[in-house]
DNA sequence: GATGAATGAGGTTTCATTCAT
DNA sequence: TATGAATGAAACCTCATTCAT
């Protein structure tokens, strides 16, 4: 834990994403990610407890960044609207542009056991937080229907841009995603609008 | 494949779901699949070709139920709405019946490995076709935005409902799951309306 | 537990036997010993808990045999004298005839953890219940010096023969061993006599 | 060789006993060994040609000081009755003093590999000759038995001390170890007598 | 068809030792 | 002298699958 961020830490992280991505989760053995990483099996387990721990350790530093770079760029923008815009358009885009790392996030972290998954589901709260404020910003606005669950729409809204990423990379990338981030950004915006803005749109 | 169907068939699958939500996925042997349905280990591999079939079998014949019920419901119904409505609510309700059932099928599965994933997906294609055809059937009776891409509706569709019932066991079925149809009802159907037909609604 | 006794249940510790004699405890992988006994890796699990659990059951196996042999013979005697002369007799002549099992039990297994120590000295207990109903018998026939402690005089017939032996095979079995059962017996017998016994014998 | 007996040196042994006393040899690591030292990894071969050569230079400093004592002691007496029970005595009483050495040398030094065990019984010499003296001593001045073998008499007596403190160290300390030398000392001593000597006494 | 004993490949992790600083 | 980050070899055990009965 507090040994954690020389260079190398940075070096193995990435190379785990590289050897998951192009390996399968169940191929990927720790001499394989050391070998990737130029480092010895042995100096993996200065910077991470087990294996379990470099992929929660990878899931961390990588939606982290994910998170904090939505979170900058929602900033910028005022309006609920907007801000859901950019979530969407954003979440897209940065999976769209590291393959490796779409591949791992949607499907190979997946097969990890649940306890795993418990970690990574911590590590979504951030960014499930964001959706949750831009749902109660609408509400206040008086703009989104305030009948609403907060909570299962966050889910909903998750599951549904989550959904068309896992199936962008099952059908392996072979369309463009960000594209597909307006009509998601539409369809979810009319679901969650109130009646009286509904008219105000038409 | 033509060895199928016999008593011990059935026997095995239920054996599977049972000890998969007993055990988690990892920890779910055939030796003990088999102690659990009552056969011999090798008597397994006279009614599945390995391990990953009987997983995908589970799949088809407990999804192939689940599809088909949901099939018969709709057949009673007119309009979109209400066929919506319905594969919601039975959607949810058949997985809230069977608690088993939904962990193996919404958490334990999905650590399987990459093959049978693919091969589950194609089980959903009739499961996402009848999402289809109700999209589709908004369209023609100019009520669902013409511009929409079926293809990524569909995704978000299922991506909303399957996300709701992951959360539900994950969060170990504390609460009720069927009272969730109305609101996603509600908001999908807003998302997937005209804007003429949001006029009507008001 | 209830699996062994099998006729590979002979074999494996038949080649734990020889496989550690030749190769010394540390040196002594799963694998040789499989190899040894003619069966794959994973047999031995069929039959043994785990590695620790081959040496308690060889310990066991064969110093039950050694224990069993000694008590048939004692038997045939009478007097304390003659009993504690078969038994010290017995213990040399057993580890004398079997070189490998004579490595193994006087330096081999005592490199080995504790808990196979612990266990080692239950097995051990039959034996030195033998030794005690001896020095019982001699303090009863106003032989031995009623004074002492059978506990703690245990485990000094105990220590001296075992030291003997362990530094036989120390030597690498290079004198022969039985000849110092005389001067062994004589030695333990005087020391346990009492005052009016030694009187008689001059 | 020549790089010892730095202040480090003594640090570093003293670690040692303390260090596998608590955690067993098994789970004594360099690194433990060091940090309890004080010192980093690395000095520790500055000190020491390996891991070995600590447990040996352990046993010989520690058992260096133990014969030293005993011999120093037995010069203060002249008769061999006096110096068998005062190298018994000597013996029960420095390891009931130390626990910890105690431990490590009944026990968990006992469980290093054979070449250390080797090493140990060379260090052993030197109070197996005392053992040695005391019983030509004995023989020339026709107290005991000439018939016996000094080398043999010297492992029973050295068996029978070693294995009632190895008893002791094994019931954890549970009761006082030097009342013990009284009957042990009486044992040993008849049992090595001559017929002769045996009538005196009575 | 049914059995279940036997197979054997495969991977995470530890820890004594080194060596550049 | 002293450090401590880095090394990399080495082994126990599991479990899907087979096949003689």
């Amino acid at each position: 834990m507090g040994k954690k961020r020389g260079p190398k830490y940075d070096k193995i992280i990435d190379a785990a994403v590289k050897v998951i991505a192009e390996n399968g989760y169940h191929h990927s053995q720790v001499s394989k990610i050391a070998k990737e990483a130029g480092v010895a099996d042995g100096t993996i387990y200065l910077y991470f407890k087990n294996k379990e721990d470099i992929l929660i350790s990878l899931f961390e530093e990588k939606m982290g960044i994910f998170v904090e770079f939505i979170e900058e760029e929602i900033k910028n923008a005022t309006s609920h609207e907007e801000k859901l815009f950019i979530l969407i358009n954003m979440h897209l885009a940065q999976l769209e542009k590291d393959h490796d790392l779409a591949l791992v996030t949607q499907l190979e972290l997946r097969q990890s056991n649940i306890s795993i998954r418990i970690k990574v589901n911590e590590v979504l709260k951030n960014y499930l937080g964001l959706i949750d404020s831009i749902i109660e910003q609408g509400k206040e606005e008086g703009k989104f229907d305030t009948d609403i669950d907060t909570r299962m729409m966050r889910q909903v809204i998750f599951g549904a841009i989550d959904e068309v990423v896992t199936n962008w990379v099952m059908k392996e990338h072979r369309y463009d995603l960000t594209p597909l981030a307006d009509s998601l950004h539409k369809f979810l915006l009319k679901g969650l609008q109130s009646p009286q803005r509904m008219e105000e749109t038409t």
